[in-house]
Order: C-alpha cells, then sequence, then structure tokens
DNA sequence: CTTACTTACCAAAGCGTTTTGGGTTATCAT
DNA sequence: ATGATAACCCAAAACGCTTTGGTAAGTAAG
C-alpha cells in the first residue's frame, strides 16, 4: 500500500493526500480527514527511505560502539543507548548502532554521514581533549555530545552539572564535622571525572578544609580498580575519615574493600558514591550518593536536543542542557569522629 | 558527488558506472579500473538511501532493546549486540537499534519492517514459547533467532548447543565422584535454561546419579537470586557436594554465598558455573565453566546467517548453526569427599 | 558476405516519497 | 459583470541510485 495507491483509492492525487498527512494547510479539512481515515483503514505507512531520500534527511541518528576490550558491556553505554531510543521514537527518528575500534571511529563518522545514513552523531564518553568532537567539528558534521570536552564549548551538549555534584558531597560531608576527606576518581581524562575532581577542590576550598594529595587516588572505571585504591587509602598511615568515590564502578569495589576489612560505613568511615551502587551487586547498604536523573528523562532530554538541532535555526543555547545532581542520602555516612 | 557527476567526469553514462562499482561483468576491465581510481581519487560514495530505495532493500537490520526495568543494562544484550555489529560491519549492513516495552514489540517489528526500514530482525532472548516469533513467522518477516524456541524450529537460528555443555559439567563432576549433585537454573521459559535444565537431567542420567529436587533450585538472571539460591541449597540438611549454576548473573551471587560461609570451593564443595565467572566481580578464584564461542566469533556468524538470510535461495541447514561449548577447567571444584 | 554471437556501453524507466509551481473554482468587494 | 483574493487541488520534477531492454561495434562461423 503506497501513496499512489491510496490517492486512487480516494480519487486524490498523490500531492493531496502527501499533503494531508503531513499537516500542510491547503488541504481542507474534510479531506484531510477522508485521507487520515483511509490511511488508518488500509493501513499505509509512508516508506521511510522513499522519504529520507526526496528530503534528503535519513531520520536516523548515528552512535558508535568502542569496540576496545575493556570497554565490553560498559553498563553506562547501554543506558544512553537505552534513553535514547525511547526519546528518539516520539520523535520519529531511529538509532543506528555503529561499531569502531578507537583507531576506526573517525572513519565510522565519515562513512555514516557522507553516506547520508544518519544525520547527526552522539558522541558518548566525551574526553577533556576530544579528537572525535574536534574532527565532527571542522568536518561540519551535526553531533550531539553526551557530556562536554574541556577546551571548546561551541557545540551542542548534554552533560551534568558535574562540579555541583562534588560540591554537594563535599558539603555534606563537611557538614558533619569531616576535615579530612578522600576522593576516588577515574581518569582525568575523562571530562567527567575532570569536572568531578574540579568540583572537589572547590568544595574543599570553600569548607576551608585542606587536600591532602597521598588521599586523592585515580582507578580506572572498574570495580577492582575501585577495591584497590580504597585498600591503598585504608593502608596509609592516616586515614581519612571520609571518601568520595566518583564513579560507581570504582564504588562497588570500594564498598567492597572496606567490608572485607570490617570497616562500617557511616560509622568507621563515611562513604558518598557518585551514582549510587547499582543494584544486584550484593551490597545491601545505603550509600549516600551523588544522583543524576534517570536514564529516561535524559534521553527524552537527548531526544529533544537532537530535533532541535536537526530542524536547525536554534541558537546554540537551546541546544546546550546542564542537569542538575542531587544528593541522596543513605546509611553510609555520618558524623566525624572526636 | 554523486554517480550522475562521477559518470560526467569519466565521460561514461552512469549506467555503466555503477555497474562498473557494482561488479557486473558487462564493462570491460580497464573501464572498470577507471572507475574504480576516479570514484577512489573523488571519494564517491554511494548514497545508500538511493540505493535502498532503488533495491528494496534496506542493508541494515533491526534489533530491539527491551524496555523492561529489570532488564536494564543487561550485558547479555549488549555482547549480542557488540559481536553484531562488528559482524555486520564486514556484510556492509547497519544495526537499527529500537526499544519497545514488551506489550509494544510486535508492533516495532511491524513498523520497521513494513516501513523498510530493516530487512531482517534479530530475536534475542528467545523463550521456549515465544509470541514474537510465532507473529514474525506468521507474518512472513524475516528473522534470525539468537537461541532457539522450544517447538517449531523451522526457522533461522543461531544457537549453543546447551543441552551438550550441561552434559560436559555433569560428566565433568562425576568424573571427579560426585554422586550429589545440585543445579541452579533461570526460569525455565527462556530456552537456554530450558535446554541446559535437559542436559543436566540427561547428563545425570547418563551417568546413573539420581536427581535430588530439594537441590534442583531456580533463580532469576541477577546475582541476589543466585545468593539466596546457594544460601537455600546449603541450609538444607542434606547438602551436595557439587553444583551447577546455569547462568553466570545467579553464579556470581552463588559463589558470592560461598565465600560469605566461608565454604572454600574445589575442596569443601565443587562448582560448575555456565559462561564463567565475568571479571570484574571481585571473585579471585578460577570458576570451572561450560564456556562459549566468544562474541566477536558469534557477532561474525550471525552476520553470515543474516546475509545468506537475505540473498535467498539457501535451505534452511545453512541458515541455522549451532555452536558446541567447551569446559573449562578451573580450580573451582574437585574429588567428591570420601 | 552474410548470419550469429559476444562485448561494451547507454537511455530511460523505475523505486515511493516531497516539493515546486501552477491551475481551477468559489467568494467577495467594487 | 469584473478583477482580486483565497481556498483547494494537482501534474511533473526531483531525490540518487539500480535495472531493464536495448544498440552498435567487433568477431567467428558458415
Amino acid at each position: 500500500m503506497d501513496l499512489k495507491a491510496l490517492a486512487a483509492h480516494l480519487n486524490l492525487s498523490a500531492t493531496t493526500v502527501s499533503r494531508a498527512l503531513n499537516g500542510y494547510s491547503d488541504v481542507s479539512a474534510k479531506t484531510r480527514q477522508r485521507v487520515v481515515e483511509a490511511a488508518q483503514a488500509l493501513g499505509y505507512q509512508p516508506n521511510p527511505v522513499a522519504r529520507s531520500l526526496a528530503m534528503g534527511r535519513a531520520n536516523a541518528i548515528g552512535i558508535v560502539y568502542p569496540l576496545e576490550a575493556d570497554d565490553v558491556a560498559d553498563p553506562r553505554f547501554l543506558q544512553v543507548v537505552s534513553g535514547l531510543t525511547e526519546g528518539l521514537m516520539e520523535v520519529n527518528m531511529d538509532l543506528l548502532l555503529a561499531s569502531a575500534t578507537h583507531k576506526g571511529e573517525l572513519d565510522t563518522y565519515d562513512r555514516l554521514v557522507h553516506g547520508r545514513r544518519v544525520d547527526a552523531f552522539i558522541v558518548a564518553r566525551t574526553l577533556c581533549q576530544d579528537e572525535r568532537i574536534d574532527y565532527l567539528q571542522q568536518a561540519g558534521v551535526p553531533f550531539l555530545a553526551y557530556g562536554r570536552s574541556a577546551d571548546c564549548q561551541a557545540y551542542p551538549w548534554f552533560d551534568f552539572d558535574n562540579e555541583a555534584g562534588s560540591v554537594l558531597a563535599v558539603a555534606r560531608l563537611a557538614g558533619l564535622g569531616h576535615r579530612h576527606i578522600g576522593y576516588i576518581h577515574a581518569s582525568l581524562h575523562y571530562n567527567f571525572a575532570h569536572q568531578r575532581h574540579a568540583g572537589f577542590l572547590r568544595g574543599m576550598a570553600e569548607a576551608g578544609l585542606p587536600v591532602a594529595s597521598p588521599w586523592l587516588l585515580q582507578a580506572g572505571l572498574a570495580r577492582r580498580s575501585g577495591y584497590q585504591a580504597m585498600i591503598g587509602l585504608l593502608d596509609q598511615p592516616q586515614r581519612p575519615s571520609a571518601v568520595i568515590v566518583d564513579n560507581n564502578l570504582a564504588g562497588v569495589g570500594a564498598v567492597r574493600a572496606l567490608l572485607d576489612r570490617g570497616i562500617v560505613m557511616g560509622r568507621d568511615i563515611s562513604v558518598i558514591v557518585y551514582d549510587g551502587i547499582p543494584p544486584d551487586t550484593l551490597l545491601t547498604q545505603h550509600i549516600t550518593s551523588v544522583v543524576q536523573p534517570t536514564q529516561h528523562s535524559t534521553g527524552k532530554h537527548m531526544a529533544t536536543l537532537m530535533s532541535r538541532l536537526l530542524a536547525g535555526g536554534h541558537p546554540l543555547s537551546e541546544l546546550q542542557m546542564l542537569c542538575q545532581p542531587e544528593l541522596q542520602a543513605g546509611d553510609s555516612d555520618g558524623p566525624a569522629p572526636g
């Protein structure tokens, strides 16, 4: 059932049927209704391929999945994707998933956008210095970054106010009387880590607390790595009375380390973890966490930004969105000792 | 740079250029070479949308991501996807990811296939009785199932020989002298669980061992659930000397339960887990596991099956593939006591 | 020197939409 | 009546490719 057939059935031209369906004003109300009803009844569905060809738009956006081994099954990535598909569905767009090694990622952008297979890209897991963003900007390929890069921010992005989140966390601990606060963070090449780190420093400064560099530890985005970092912290001659972990993968490990050492969170040490501890990790305590909007709303927001971007004519300010995190109290923190 | 422009540049017709590029035989070798070189030099890339419209093929396949909350960030799903994108890339196809609630899944199939947005589907996480498969079969939509359903298997699928895997595991334990073997499994609605369960029963029968129903426990596809199942097993008056867990999510929980109870694997109890224990779970022992081909090769195989399916003309037998699992020895099992 | 076949190429007709640039009929003030 | 305005509708071109059904030139066989 194509447009022509539907038009024939209605004794109308294809033009009119098309315009009726697409909400043009030069078709009478009653004709439009006839068309819509017939389309419904006959189960007409426009062919999106033909549509794309005629309109020069693919109505799809791309996202590339990194093939590097250590990233396999990264739940963060899947969360973005899941939220996105849902949000995009509402604006009638599809998500094309490509995979590429880090090396081949730029080629993939080129192939898909040049080939008009997608209209724009999502760039996930943004780095401080992100060559992908540099490339896409310079190549004039439309994209939306999930997370800003450090330097140039004159492009559309969706991000969380990571710095504010860390400030919240520090303020909470400072309010509980903690003066010795440790910080476990991911590689500062990731911009989210960089921002959270900056927020930590600012929060400490605002609270008038000293930052002890032995208590600033870098961990990877992995449980084991968070475990080791926490062990490293505990084995120091002087221990902080509170610790903030800047991502929940390392957070799970860090918490597990405390359990293994028999250190009780909320009593012996205070812990705040970004994004909370995922369910199904067999850790039972309620961890005080910096939480961000759900992936659901995240996906919707990004879809909105995307349609604005593709529609064109929006000022940059309407193509950027910063979400505020909140502090969710648990029982993993408590008053400072003494 | 479109086909016409390229043709003009070469003083050839668009037809000839197209046919040269697509490997038709009615173009001379030297012309073909000229065309290919010019295309390369001028950076010509065919527009896949136009291509799709002309050929009636989308050169993309779809997979739907379930939106149900408990499935969020399911690593198994991401693994399939990751392998698939890689495999599909080599046959020049793209992966369209849609999301749908369980309720809306069939509609999504309909929308995408009817709209010629994709040529076929991947159906993942197959159930014994799978209405999606019933629907797609009856609707005449091409698809490839990742895992067979129980009853009708007259469609293309890719699957592991789950039954054989369990038989291997049982044989291993029986060989070590175990006579009392417990089994923790996922819901038998999942066909992989059903098959593995059947394999367990068969293996036990072949080894002449009795199956004790209190030692057959169902757990969900979740760590916590595996934890509880193992606790349930340990709290029984009579304990098995060995346990098989049919999926690694529950497996992580089960192993954790043993650790918490101070029961040493390989000495106090023998454990075999399907698919092994993922890295980064903070569990250090090498678990003896039933392992399956990597996601990498899995993705390639599925991509191969897909192109055969879409090419048409292949007998069903060439559209189905069964992969044999292997037993990977670790130190979580040992001789039966006594 | 035909006849028949092969080789190398091409014009034109799709594929199913949207968009452009008119038309035709009614409506209305003059 | 008459020209202008608005309200509806449509034929044809365009999107960039593939495929069909040729044609013309060269070659082989009779």
